[in-house]
DNA sequence: GTTAGATACATCAAATTGATATATGGAGGT
DNA sequence: ACCTCCATATATCAATTTGATGTATCTAAC
């Protein structure tokens, strides 16, 4: 995953290290992190692999200048392609960097995720109608409230993604 | 984390590893995930800390039974009483296993986090603003479209958690 | 009777976390 | 001019976690 961060960062142009954790941090941070423990082996073995190259500055402190190679950038690309899945909020990522896929591919995957997320909704409504069901039927129903709360806050979750996936989809439509 | 999980789990009583595995799974499996590679650690290190006690039952397929002692079930109440942070959605294991805490904590801690999810809305709000007007004046702006989207889908889901932790408060408050 | 899937624990290399160490540059105050 | 604090910048480490694989038994179905 960290892979893939820097390789999408450094799509808009050479940065250091630093940079692309600062710029992680303003951006997706909310729901991304990345420790320098992670990053620095990641582009170390990035720059093994001919993904980037490494620039020296002589600047005082140091700074590392990384720039994606064609190579990299083709990485990227076939990955950035690849469907949706809700695995650790990866498509998070991918919709973050989308601007930089073609639109076709971009329309489709969308609406496979949504497609997904539906029948995610869908079962889990369900669960929760039988979850309900069962529970009704306990004498001791509110030694479980709080965990119930959280099944509800799980189906508010895809709620809240379908809404917006939806207007993200709608409005570039009409774009 | 892992370590927490297994306490809150074995409150219900006791439990295999492989029970807790399950229970994760079929419970806060949307949002935690556990792997036989840290959970097992896991419980060794907490039966060599005094957390557990571990039972071999004389089960055809070698199964341990794990039990909460006093110390271990005192450090996890301890734990659960600490206030909630949005750090690594610990806050949603918490309120999951809030059915134990004593209730005039609870609801300190929910309020107090209530209080700091409006602080946090309010700010990504006033950032989301600021970065509209800078995207404004850009000519190209169009090629920010998802990652502006992705800020909104921080805005939407603080708002959705908000809802959510209104809903979990009030309704509990009038039971 | 055999195939498939659930139960159950263990282990491993590779990746990640969270912390700490080191050092320079710049901004502000006194 | 001097000092203090913070941002910049890379590096490294023990401890933890991931994701995968290996082993073995039990159960249900066909």
């Amino acid at each position: 995953m960290i892979d893939y961060i820097c390789l999408g960062m450094l799509m808009q142009g050479k940065m250091s290290g630093y940079d692309i954790k600062k710029t992680v941090e303003q951006s997706v941070g909310l729901f991304f992190t990345i420790s320098y423990g992670s990053l620095y082996p990641a582009l170390k073995r990035l720059v093994e692999g001919g993904m980037l190259t490494e620039e020296e500055t002589n600047n005082s402190k140091n700074k590392k200048l990384y720039q994606l190679t064609e190579t990299g950038r083709g990485s990227f690309l076939q990955w950035l392609g690849e469907p949706l899945q809700s695995n650790r909020r990866e498509y998070l990522l991918k919709i973050f960097f989308y601007d930089c896929l073609d639109p076709a591919i971009r329309k489709n995957n969308l609406e496979n995720f949504l497609f997904e997320l539906n029948r995610n909704i869908a079962q889990i409504g369900a669960v929760q109608q039988i979850v309900s069901g069962q529970l009704a039927q306990l004498e001791n129903k509110d030694d479980y409230y709080y965990r119930v709360s959280v099944m509800h806050y799980g189906l508010r979750f895809y709620q809240m993604e379908k809404a917006w996936l939806e207007q993200i989809i709608e409005k570039r439509d009409y774009e």
